[in-house]
DNA sequence: CCAGACGTTGTT
DNA sequence: GTCTGG
DNA sequence: CCAGACGTTGTT
DNA sequence: GTCTGG
């Protein structure tokens, strides 16, 4: 699954993103956050009619019928495999996606929770496939918040997880991000593993396992 | 029609 | 809100 | 995902 | 064990 990644993008790393992606809000900072964990703010590309933009949105989808923003309905991730025939998950599918860029993520391997961190083997960003949604409180308040697709592990990630982010590839992006694109097989086929050899991984010292921890240390591989 | 649920991962 | 179950 | 809490009443 | 918070 994926359920803590790192968000450190490096400027020339955000021009190349704000001109492949044609984002339109070209002041747009990204925090440095290198242990982003659920409920945190991510940095993730939207559309809205024509344009692009890149905004904020609080990891852990929660649903606009939710009537409290509790965290018993919000999702960190949603199943590809199922998305479609969830009544929450559908509907922002077809209509709400999003591209999270991510400098890695982290995977705890499943016998020893020993962490790993998992990169584009070309030190890119990875764009990972999410989903967002609004929620307006009976007082006004408003979060938009958001959720990663996640699939089947492709060869690279067995050994660590069985579960892995979508990560989309570049000839995917143009139709994510175009919000009269809703034909559902066609969305759903772009939400498999990623190809093998793209990535690279490294094991990192466990202290990103506390959430209170966000420091380049966190990237660092273990000794 | 109304009532009630609405979710993932991992572990056992 | 929207879908499923009864 | 992991870490950390997990509870009430009454009194100060 | 299970839930909440980050």
């Amino acid at each position: 699954m994926c359920g803590r990644f790192a968000q450190v993008v490096k400027h020339n790393q955000l021009k190349k993103l704000i001109d492949e992606l044609n984002i339109r809000n070209q002041d747009e900072q990204i925090e440095l956050n290198f242990n982003v964990a659920p409920t945190h703010p991510i940095g993730a590309v939207m559309y809205k009619h024509e344009d692009r933009f890149l905004t904020f949105f609080r990891w852990g989808l929660i649903p606009g019928w939710s009537k409290e923003p509790s965290t018993q309905y919000s999702m960190i991730n949603v199943r590809s495999e199922s998305i479609l025939e969830k009544k929450t998950f559908k509907n922002a599918l077809l209509r709400r996606r999003c591209l999270i860029p991510a400098t890695g993520f982290y995977e705890w391997r499943k016998p020893d929770k020993q962490p790993f961190f998992i990169h584009a083997k070309d030190d890119e960003l990875l764009l990972m496939a999410g989903i967002t949604e609004y929620w307006n409180g009976s007082d006004g308040s408003y979060i938009q918040s958001a959720a990663i697709i996640t699939t089947n592990a492709n060869d690279f990630m067995k050994p660590i997880h069985e579960r892995m982010p979508v990560i989309l590839p570049p000839d995917t992006w143009e139709s994510w991000l175009t919000d009269s694109f809703q034909d559902p097989a066609s969305l759903q086929s772009f939400l498999k593993p990623c190809a093998d050899d793209i990535l690279a991984s490294y094991p990192v010292r466990k202290l990103v396992n506390s959430v209170n921890v966000n420091s380049e240390e966190c990237l660092k591989p273990m000794v």
